[in-house]
DNA sequence: ACGATATATATCGTGCGACGACCTATCAGA
DNA sequence: TCTGATAGGTCGTCGCACGATATATATCGT
């Protein structure tokens, strides 16, 4: 418990919220949402899911086999999908108050 | 160097984004700048304002004595002004995205 | 035929960064 | 007198990010 939402956490909620994916097409819709700035490794993908599990808000769903190589499915749980959603307009309120305060401001810094 | 922008690194380049502050003058700013989502401590203060200092995005500018306490006070450099002005342009596009994800997906999860 | 790249999973060690605990000091107010 | 706000700062812990590494298959270029 005691989650802490860092972004690449938020990224990896985002990347489920229209559809469960597995673990490589996490890694690859990270990579487009984010614009390909965040990439994922292995290891921080992993210890994520980890946590999210223990979160509650991913959970696995179901295996498949795809030329051979195992596909490992996980999808939002309610509890991602309200975090998702919450995150995101915790984000939306500070890009705009961040946006209102670049715009009001003095040539810069302050001499 | 290879500075990590995280989301505290963030609210504070954003917090002397239109004047410069002193580190408690900083604390509030980010205390009110998220809506007391972020409150930051001593401990993750000073260690943010060397890292910032070290990337060349913060600088100390001055000294005062204000009712015998002192206020030491810090600013942006040109490079930290461009790196919340990308930063906030980068966020405003992730959450943009995550708006139109949000909006446009299937009931939840997928069944 | 061979090596590189992409797909796909997972573990491990390192090191940075967040955070709380702690310390000092002044001033206001109860 | 003593608590809380203001103001500065250090230190140790630990969570998390990230690269390295391992395993395996398929494809593509040379």
């Amino acid at each position: 418990m005691t989650f802490r939402m860092t972004e690449q956490a938020y990224l990896v909620l985002l990347s489920l919220a229209d559809r469960p994916r597995h673990g490589y097409g996490i890694v690859q819709e990270v990579t487009a949402l984010s614009d390909g700035a965040t990439r994922l490794g292995a290891g921080t993908l992993y210890g994520l899911l980890d946590r999210l599990g223990g979160a509650g808000m991913v959970e696995p769903c179901g295996e498949e086999v795809v030329d051979g190589r195992l596909r490992r499915y996980y999808r939002l749980t309610e509890t991602g999908s309200a975090a998702v959603t919450a995150e995101t307009a915790r984000l939306r309120a500070l890009t705009r108050r961040a946006t209102s305060v670049l715009t009001n401001r003095p040539a810069l810094g302050g001499v």
